[in-house]
RNA sequence: GGCCCGGUAGGCAAAUUGGCAAAGCCGCCGCACUCAAAAUGCGGUGUGUGUCGGUUCGAGUCCGACCCGGGCUACCA
C-alpha cells in the first residue's frame, strides 16, 4: 500500500515543513480520494451480493437519500452541495454505528433545464447532458463523499428508461378498483377488469353485455378505466414554453412556474393519470410518515379534501346540484349562484325579467338573455390576473327564475357570478350569506335576504358567522336541527336529504388528475402506438424506445401572449420515426406512434428503486433487495408503511415530486412489485445558504467580493463602499448577474474540502437558511489545523501523541464530549457537534502531549464531518485501513457523573452564592448548606425566609418575606 | 385577508422538564513570532434575549396583545 509522502520542503520559508495548510489538505484529499475509490470503500453490499460471498448481509440497514441534482450546466455554487455534505455526514456516522449504508448520488437529466441549456448552447441535449453529468461529477467528487458509484445513474440512461417506460406501462395497463380493500381501493391489471365484464361480475357502462359489444367499443370502455389515459379536457397551454403543463407547475397567478410565462386553458387530447384515485391514501398516509408538518399541510391543501354534501335544487330546466361542505346550513339559503361556464345556464336563464325584479339585478340589460350573455363574455375575456387585482368585489346577475329549497320549498333566486368556479364541486352553490363571508358580500352588493342559521356568540359583531354554535331557524315539519351543533346538524342534515332523494352525503377533492404529456423533445418517450381504435402498449421486450435524433429538437413555441397556437412536439417532425410498422401478435400492420414525452416528473417517481437494485434487468426491482432495504419496519410502528430512511431535499417539491412519486409508489404497491406503501418514509428540508449583493448608484450589481465594510464616521453605522462609492445592499440568492457567486472550487484552493465540509456544517442548523459569509471559513481550517498539531509534529510529521494515560480532567471532558456528539450527530445537530470537538480540542491544546486515549476518538469523532484529514491522522497514528467501519466512540457512563457539581444558590431569582455538593446531595442537606451561606445571609439583609426552592443538586432559591 | 415559521453581542449561532443567558465560529483589541507584513499561536473583548403586559419563587423558554422579517396560500362553496 502507497502511502501518502507529505512534503518535506517547506511551501513558504520557515512554516512548518507539515503544517496542515491548503496545499496538504489537497494533498492528502486526492489521495484518500483515490484510494477510497481503488479499494471499494464505499461499495455497499445487497442482500442476494453478500449470500454469493457466503456473508449475511447486516441486519441494520440505513437507506439514505438525496433530492437528486439537475446536471444543469452552469456549475456549482456554494449553496449546492449543503445538502449533500450533510446527507454524507449522516452516511458515515451511520457506517460508523454499525449499520449497512446505501448512499449514492445519480442526476435528473431529462426535462426542460437540460433542454433549455441545450437549446442556448445549440448542442444536442443528449451531448450536454452528458458534459454537465460530467463537470458536476468532477465538482462534487472533490468533496469526498462517500457514495458507492456502482450505484450512481442518470434518468436519461437507454436502462434507466427502459423501466420508466415499463412503470408507465403497469400504470396504463391497470385500473383503480374502487371497491377493493373493504373499500380504500386498489389498482389492479386491466385483464381482471376485463375478465369482470366478461363474466358480468361488473356493469358494463352504456348497459349492454360485454358479448354485445364490439372490439372497438370494447376497446374505448376499458382506455376509459385506466390509470393512465388519454382524455380530451381543458388544459394549461403555455405558448411560450411549447408544451402543455400540469396543474402543478402553474403558479396561482396562472403563470408557468419555470419561466413565469402566461398559462392558457385549452382543450386538447393529452395523456392523464388518475391521481384522483388515489386522493384519499395520499391524504391518509400522510399520518404514517415522519415529514415536516409544513410539507403535510402542503400536501393536505394541494389534494383540499372536503367532506360534505351534494344538495339538488328543483329549477328551470332540471336539478341543479351543488356541493356545500355545510349542508347544515341549507335553511339559510336565500339565493344560488351558478358559475359563468355552468352548462344549464341557458335553461335557467328566463325569458323575461320576473315581475318586481330589482334594477341592479338584471345588470341594466333589457332581457335575462342580454344581462347573461353580457357578463358571460366579460368573464371569459378576464385574465386570472385581473380577477385578482379586482378583489373581493363581487359581480354577477340575475339569471331571471328560482329554484326550490328543498328544505323549505321557499323560492331562492338564481345568479350567475365568476366568484363561483366551474372548475370545483359542481360549478354551482346554494348560497348562505349568514354563515358565508363570500355569500355576504353578494348578498350586501345585490340587496339579498340574509338568515342566521347558527347562533353566534353574543359578544360576535362580525357579519357572517363561520364558526360552531347551535343551530337557529331550521325547522321543516319532518326535522328540527336547532339547538344542535355542527357536527350533529350536518349528519342529521345529511340524513334527511339521503331519504328525501334530495341529496347525499360527497366528499369533494381539488386534486385533478395529473396531465403527464409534454411537447419537448428531451424526455422519456411513450411506449405506445396507435391504431385506428386508440393506443396500443409496445410490448416489454419493445423497451426502452428511444428517442430519435432530430433535425431541430427545439420544440416550436410562440409569442407567450399568442394563446391561439397549437403546440407541435418536435417528434412529430420525424415521419420516419411516427410511423411505425410491427407486428404485435397479429401479424404486421402499420401503427403511428405517439409523438408527446413524458414530464421530467417521471424519472424522479422511482429512482429510489434503482439505487437498491441498479443494475437489474429483468426486474423493476428484485423483491428481497427490496424489502430489506424499503420494506415496512415493525419496530419503528405497528402500521409502518416503510420507505427511504432519510431523504433530505429543499422544500420546493412539496406538491411536486413529493406527491407523484408517492402516487406512482402507491401503484407499485399495489400491483405487487414493492412491499413498502411509501417512498420515503422520513424527509427533512435543508435550509438554503443565501448571500449579500451589492447595488450601487445606478441600480447595477457590483462584485460582491471587491465591496469593503466601513464605519460611517458621523453615524458610526456600517456602510459598504465600493471603488470608494457607498454601495447599498441586499439580501437573497447567489447568481450570476448579483456578482454574488461563491464556488466550491474557490473553497477547494484556499481551504481544501475538509475545511469546507466543517464550515458548511458549523455555520448553523441545517433546517435554517443562512448567508455566506467566506471570511469567516478560515475559522474551521483554523479548528483543523489545531487538531493536526495535536495529533502530528508539524516538524517530523511523525504522530506527537503519547501513550501515557489522560488525566483524570481530560479524560472527563473526553467523554462528556462523546456522549454530546453522538446524540448530536443522530440528530443532525451538527453545528453544535461540530463546537463540542472544537471545546474538546482546545483542552486538548493546553496539554504539555495528547494522550492516544484521547486523540483517537477525536479522531474518530470528526471523521464523518473532515473524512480525509481524519483518515491520514487515522493512518500516521499507525493503523493501516480505513476508519470508515470503526465504531464511533460509545462514552463510559462512569465519567460523565462529576465528582462535585456547582449548585447555583438564588435569594429572590438572583444568583448570591456557589457551592460545591456531591450530585447524589439530597434536598434537605443542600437547603441548610445554602441558608448557611455567608452570601445569602448578607443579600436577605435580616429578613426572614418565607419559602425555599430546592431542585437538587443543581439550584436553591431562597426567597424572603 | 388566512395559516405557519423566525426575531439572543457588530455578524452567524448555543442554551433537557421554565432553573447560572450567550458554548462555538467570525469580527474587533492586545501580545508573541517577524526587519516588516501575512500566516500562526496566546490572551482579551461584548449589561441583557423585538416591544408591552400576564402567569411563576424563578421566563430567551409558557400565555395574551402589538411591531418587524420570511414562507405558504388566496373567492375551493
Amino acid at each position: 500500500m502507497s502511502q501518502l509522502q507529505t512534503s518535506t520542503t517547506p511551501p513558504t520559508g520557515d512554516e512548518a515543513p507539515h503544517r496542515y495548510t491548503s496545499e496538504l489538505a489537497e494533498r492528502i484529499e486526492h489521495y484518500w480520494q483515490d484510494r477510497w475509490e481503488r479499494e471499494g470503500t464505499f461499495h455497499t453490499p445487497n442482500p442476494d451480493e453478500a449470500a454469493a460471498k457466503g456473508e449475511d448481509v447486516p441486519s441494520k440497514k440505513f437507506f439514505l437519500m438525496d433530492m437528486f441534482p439537475y446536471p444543469s450546466g452552469k456549475g456549482l455554487h456554494v449553496g449546492h452541495p449543503l445538502g449533500y455534505i450533510a446527507t454524507d455526514v449522516v452516511g458515515r456516522f451511520k457506517r460508523m454505528c454499525g449499520f449497512n449504508v446505501l448512499h449514492a448520488l445519480s442526476y435528473d437529466a431529462f426535462g426542460l433545464p437540460a433542454e433549455q441549456y441545450a437549446v442556448q448552447t445549440g448542442r444536442h441535449p443528449r451531448e450536454t447532458t452528458e458534459a454537465n453529468i460530467v463537470n458536476m461529477k468532477r465538482q462534487l467528487r472533490r468533496l469526498g463523499l462517500a457514495h458507492d458509484e456502482r450505484r450512481s445513474f442518470a434518468t436519461t440512461d437507454p436502462d434507466y428508461i427502459r423501466w420508466t417506460q415499463w412503470i408507465f406501462k403497469q400504470i396504463f395497463e391497470s385500473w383503480y378498483d374502487a371497491d377493493a380493500d373493504g373499500g380504500r381501493g386498489r389498482a389492479r391489471p386491466i385483464d381482471e377488469l376485463v375478465k369482470a365484464f366478461e363474466a358480468g361480475e361488473r356493469e358494463v357502462p352504456g348497459g349492454r353485455s360485454w358479448a354485445e359489444l364490439d372490439d372497438a367499443e370494447r376497446r374505448r370502455i376499458i382506455d376509459d378505466h385506466r390509470l393512465a389515459y388519454i382524455s380530451e379536457s381543458p388544459v394549461n397551454w403555455c405558448p411560450a414554453l411549447g408544451t402543455v403543463l400540469s396543474n402543478e407547475e402553474v403558479t396561482a397567478e396562472g403563470r408557468s412556474e419555470r419561466g413565469n410565462f402566461p398559462v392558457f386553458q385549452r382543450n386538447l387530447r393529452q395523456w392523464m393519470m388518475r391521481i384522483t384515485a388515489y386522493a384519499d391514501r395520499l391524504v391518509d398516509d400522510l399520518d404514517r410518515i415522519q415529514w415536516p408538518e409544513k410539507v403535510r399541510t402542503m400536501q393536505r391543501n394541494w389534494i383540499g379534501r372536503s367532506p360534505g354534501a351534494t344538495v339538488r335544487f328543483a329549477a328551470p330546466g332540471g336539478e341543479l346540484e351543488v356541493f356545500t361542505t355545510r349542508p347544515d346550513t341549507l335553511f339559510g339559503t336565500t339565493f344560488m349562484v351558478v358559475a359563468p361556464e355552468h352548462p344549464m345556464v341557458e335553461e335557467l336563464t328566463a325569458k323575461a325579467w320576473p315581475e318586481g325584479t330589482r334594477e341592479p339585478w338584471t345588470g341594466g340589460f333589457a332581457t335575462p338573455a342580454e344581462a347573461v350573455a353580457a357578463y358571460r363574455r366579460q368573464a371569459s375575456m378576464k385574465t386570472e390576473l385581473e380577477r385578482q387585482t379586482e378583489g373581493r368585489h363581487k359581480t354577477g346577475v340575475f339569471t331571471g327564475s328560482y329554484a326550490v329549497n328543498p328544505a323549505n320549498g321557499e323560492q331562492v333566486p338564481i345568479f350567475i357570478a365568476d366568484y363561483v368556479l366551474m372548475g370545483y364541486g359542481t360549478g354551482a352553490i346554494m348560497a348562505v350569506p349568514g354563515q358565508d363571508e363570500r355569500d355576504w358580500e353578494f348578498a350586501e352588493q345585490f340587496d339579498l335576504p340574509i338568515v342566521r342559521t347558527v347562533q353566534p356568540p353574543d359578544d360576535f359583531d362580525g357579519k357572517a358567522y363561520v364558526g360552531d354554535g347551535p343551530a337557529i331557524n331550521s325547522a321543516n315539519d319532518e326535522i328540527s336541527l336547532n339547538g344542535l351543533h355542527k357536527d350533529d346538524a350536518i349528519a342529521t342534515m345529511i340524513s334527511w336529504l339521503e331519504k328525501r332523494g334530495a341529496g347525499t352525503g360527497t366528499v369533494t377533492y381539488r386534486l385533478r388528475d395529473w396531465l403527464f404529456s409534454r411537447q419537448r423533445y428531451w424526455g422519456e418517450p411513450f411506449p405506445i402506438v396507435y391504431d385506428e381504435v386508440g393506443p396500443i402498449s409496445l410490448p416489454d421486450s419493445a423497451l426502452p424506445l428511444l428517442l430519435p435524433d432530430v433535425p431541430d429538437y427545439s420544440p416550436k413555441t410562440y409569442d407567450p401572449d399568442d394563446a391561439d397556437t397549437e403546440p407541435e412536439p418536435p417528434l412529430a417532425r420525424v415521419p420516419e420515426w411516427v410511423e411505425v410498422e410491427l407486428d404485435l401478435g397479429d401479424g404486421p400492420r402499420r401503427y403511428r406512434r405517439d409523438t408527446n414525452t413524458m414530464p421530467n416528473w417521471a424519472g424522479s417517481c422511482w429512482y429510489h428503486l434503482r439505487y437498491i437494485d441498479p443494475a437489474n434487468d429483468e426486474r423493476v426491482v428484485d423483491p428481497d433487495v427490496e424489502r430489506y432495504w424499503m420494506g415496512p419496519q415493525p419496530d419503528r410502528s405497528a402500521d409502518d408503511p416503510g420507505g427511504v430512511d432519510l431523504y433530505v431535499g429543499g422544500v420546493e417539491h412539496a406538491v411536486l415530486h413529493l406527491l407523484y412519486a408517492r402516487f406512482w409508489h402507491k401503484v407499485l404497491y399495489d400491483l405487487g412489485w414493492v412491499s413498502s406503501e411509501e417512498p420515503y418514509f422520513r424527509l427533512f428540508n435543508q435550509g438554503y445558504i443565501q448571500a449579500y449583493a451589492y447595488v450601487d448608484s445606478r441600480g447595477q450589481y457590483v462584485p460582491a467580493e471587491q465591496v469593503e465594510e466601513v464605519e460611517d464616521p458621523e453615524t458610526s453605522e456600517t456602510i459598504y463602499v465600493y471603488n470608494g462609492q457607498p454601495v447599498r445592499r441586499e439580501y437573497g440568492k447567489m447568481g450570476k448577474s448579483l456578482k454574488n457567486i461563491v464556488t466550491p472550487d474557490e473553497m477547494y484552493d484556499a481551504y481544501g474540502a475538509d475545511t469546507f465540509r466543517v464550515y458548511e456544517m458549523s455555520m448553523g442548523p441545517l433546517d435554517q437558511s443562512r448567508p455566506w459569509e467566506t471570511r469567516a471559513v478560515v475559522g474551521s481550517l483554523r479548528f483543523l489545523q489545531r487538531v493536526w498539531r495535536n495529533v502530528v509534529d508539524e516538524q517530523t510529521g511523525e504522530t506527537a501523541v503519547v501513550d501515557e494515560p489522560a488525566d483524570d480532567e481530560t479524560r472527563r471532558i473526553l467523554h462528556r464530549t462523546i456522549d454530546a456528539v453522538r446524540s448530536d450527530m443522530a440528530a443532525m445537530r451538527f453545528n453544535t457537534a461540530i463546537a463540542r470537538m472544537i471545546e474538546l480540542n482546545n483542552h486538548l491544546t493546553k496539554l504539555s502531549a495528547v494522550p492516544r486515549e484521547v486523540a483517537e476518538p477525536l479522531v474518530l469523532m470528526i471523521a464523518p464531518v473532515a473524512p480525509h484529514i481524519a483518515e491520514e491522522m487515522w493512518s500516521r497514528l499507525g493503523h493501516s485501513t480505513s476508519l470508515a467501519y470503526e465504531p464511533f466512540p460509545t462514552p463510559d457512563p462512569d465519567l460523565l457523573v462529576d465528582e462535585t457539581v456547582t449548585c447555583v444558590v438564588q435569594v429572590a431569582g438572583k444568583v448570591r452564592d456557589r457551592i460545591e455538593v456531591p450530585p447524589s446531595v439530597d434536598d434537605d442537606t443542600l437547603q441548610e448548606q445554602a441558608l448557611a451561606s455567608e452570601a445569602v445571609q448578607r443579600a436577605l439583609e435580616g429578613r426572614g425566609v418565607r419559602k425555599v426552592i430546592v431542585r437538587a443538586p443543581k439550584l436553591v432559591n431562597v426567597v424572603p418575606d
